[in-house]
DNA sequence: TGGCACAGGATTGGATCCAAAATCTACCCA
DNA sequence: TGGGTAGATTTTGGATCCAATCCTGTGCCA
């Protein structure tokens, strides 16, 4: 599912979900897709069935597709199921990570640190933390970690948005003790500094209800 | 989606699959199952989507679906995953079961240990634990839960086959440790138990290699 | 004025038809 | 006899059309 159209669907969904142009609540129109990406409503339909399963949409019979409302209880679990299978990726993923990407990470760190654009900070970060799981190779883990980060990502963007770059140096100190500990594959202290990092991030949320409106 | 045709279909290679009809490695053709349904092929594909997401079926463009057929080692840290994310969901669960859970439970490990056939035990297995997860209301959560049973389904099957019944009274014995630790509330005995109960089968079958054929 | 019922439009679900890609088969040639 | 290739068949992907359901707005009546 590469070329394919339902596939193009799909990806131009899930940019728009993530991008935060279809905001949780929202009604998606098979019509009104179709037509703004030239294609016929079957392709939209099974793109929407793919997101349904990734959790970025969902759907009833006859009524159509929202992107989702999470609840903040909703969002702190999913931050728990974070804590738990990520620092499982790295686990899995550390020792099949090289020198190159090892370097990667040490560039992306950086322009994480010299950026000061929001937006670009989430894409910085999520690439940060996706390199460091890149090593893995099971699947069914990769896709759950994967679709834990997009059904979080709007509320992410709202705490961000909120102020949350006030703490900016706390997360870059993190990312400093994770990468430090990838490059020297020390499995044991990665996995606690990323689930410290995903727990304080955890822990802030829910001191930040308006995050969730 | 309930009366809809694709949601038919859906359950029916659902069950099929898990039901081990359909085996991994094996190839859905779309015209086929349609037939077999009385549907038309639409409802078949959107079906097949959704499937796919579950981690059910995998599929190339132009090639079709097939059952996805896992490695020794991804079945293994599919237990891991299992292993982080079911006492969660337990922990979520527990608080908001009442005694009318709690005598089903009894009911059902009662069957398990009065039962001998091998196919009932997988399903009174699977709906002992469903049980216990039953009060958790996160969504996410618990079609994690069900994706990751469902992967590993006919290696389970396999598994039971292949003389897995001579540690039944194991099974039966860690079952009664998770249960009378719900019946307390006790969350952190039960947290305790399930992971160990989950962790012991993934050794067992790491020294059964013959299961992944 | 407020609530309910009905009708019309809008939107989704399903079937059939056509196009494109992949698989299979048979044949040719070394 | 074995391998490769070209064509035929199968199978999947996409578009259009029709049916079923839902939503909305209007009007009627208490």
């Amino acid at each position: 599912m590469a070329d394919v159209s339902s596939a193009r669907v799909a990806a131009y969904l899930r940019e728009a979900i993530l991008g935060g142009d279809l905001k949780p609540g929202m009604r998606i129109r098979q019509e009104e897709i179709a037509a703004k990406l030239g294609a016929s409503r079957l392709p939209v339909r099974e793109a929407l069935r793919t997101l349904e399963a990734e959790g970025l949409t969902e759907s009833e019979p006859h009524k159509g597709a929202r992107v989702p409302r999470l609840s903040q209880h909703e969002v702190e679990v999913i931050y728990r199921m974070r804590e738990r299978l990520e620092p499982l990726a790295l686990l899995e993923s550390l020792p099949l990570l090289g020198a190159t990407d090892h370097e990667r990470l040490e560039e992306v760190q950086r322009q994480i640190e010299a950026n000061d654009d929001l937006e670009k900070f989430l894409d910085l970060d999520r690439e940060f933390h996706m390199l460091t799981y890149s090593g893995c190779a099971i699947e069914p883990l990769n896709q759950n970690v994967v679709r834990l980060w997009n059904s979080t990502q709007h509320y992410r963007r709202a705490y961000v948005a909120l102020g949350g770059q006030n703490r900016m140096w706390v997360v870059n100190a993190e990312h400093r003790l994770i990468l430090d500990a990838v490059v020297r594959r020390d499995a044991t202290d990665a996995e606690r500094f990323l689930e410290g990092h995903i727990r304080r991030t955890r822990n802030e949320l829910a001191h930040h209800p308006e995050v969730f409106e």
